[in-house]
DNA sequence: GACGTAGTAGACAGACTTGTCTACATAACA
DNA sequence: TGTTATGTAGACAAGTCTGTCTACTACGTC
């Protein structure tokens, strides 16, 4: 994923900065762990012009997540495009994700681990973010009667394999695996 | 799982309710949002005990994954003793699970995406704790070349489908794919 | 009878939380 | 010229966090 926070000059407007810290600081930290005082002091804004864009810190986590969302998609389709577009491009693109430095897992996951009790609309724009993600993953299947199956297996394939590399903190096992279970999916099974 | 917590009656020791409380506490509301404070207060216990124990918070979080560890296990292997013991137990086993009202993900997986980046020796533990969990998996296949590779496989699919059925609220979505795989893993290829 | 262990209640320190408020500056635009 | 939008600095309220401390009680055992 683009590790490059589109450098967060003094050209940005505040809100833009402020987003682009909380993006940055919620997904490396964890976003409880991340007070609004630290996003205020490192987008060097001040607190009223916050609280002006982001009435209260749910606000701010939900553009945050919906942030992360494009961007995620964004990346991951631009990703599959470049490793030659059918399934066999999605364990290289995962590889380029897992290998960034800043990998810290799925932002939704980690947020449903974090908030999904007491933010529930967390855990609804999670469901939408995977579902997007498995209709990207629909798209590189050949057409037929289980597509859509094959799809949503894929994708709880991937969501493994998210967890796994995060908590190896190395992808080789996460990738193997995935490759297992794409292959049996695909080659055989008519 | 188990939801009964073992009647955190007066009986036990000190010792013993406030690890049962954090047991129930951590795992229902997450890590960070559940105060020492808190924990103290609902187990009936001075501050003083409270620190005499556990002398600090991180010491308690990490008696409480071992704890989680050690019921989570006796759980799995049980349960799918119960359900027939072969790779066919593996799905209705979780299904238990799933269903549960208390149900709320993996807690390992919740505290990864909660303090890996602050405590590392969540992510050890962690490893330890699927390792575990593979290796009974691994028991469930038939002897043969691959099967290590098979379980390894099997394991991330069900890391997928905790995760799945953590946002989807419902266990259907995840278990379906989780069947998918487990069939294409073996009913076929040699 | 003295000592160690396990327990109680509750005040306190010091840091950090989110969010509000006052008072002021600058630029665009009607 | 006056209004609106956007920005600044920083004090403050009210609460929560972890962790320490004093002072006292009860039980079992050597």
């Amino acid at each position: 994923m683009q590790t490059i926070t589109p450098s967060i000059s003094q050209m940005r407007s505040a809100r833009d900065r402020i987003l682009l810290i909380a993006y940055d600081l919620f997904y490396r930290e964890g976003i409880r762990a991340t007070g609004i005082d630290r996003v205020i002091a490192e987008s060097g804004v001040a607190k009223v012009t916050f609280y002006r864009h982001f009435p209260s810190k749910n606000v701010l986590i939900h553009e945050f997540l919906e942030y992360r969302h494009q961007r995620w998609m964004a990346w991951f389709v631009d990703a599959l495009q470049r490793h030659g577009g059918g399934v066999k491009a999605l364990s290289p693109a995962l590889a380029e994700w897992f290998t960034d430095q800043g990998f810290r897992g799925c932002a939704f996951i980690n947020s449903v681990g974090e908030l999904g009790t007491s933010l529930p609309e967390v855990l609804e724009i999670t469901r939408r973010h995977k579902n997007e993600m498995t209709d990207v993953i629909a798209n590189l299947l050949p057409t037929s009667r289980h597509r859509k199956q094959d799809a949503q297996a894929l994708a709880l394939a991937v969501d493994g394999a998210i967890i796994r590399a995060q908590y190896d903190q190395t992808p080789d096992a996460a990738l193997t695996a995935l490759e297992v279970i794409q292959k049996s999916l695909l080659n055989i099974k008519k």
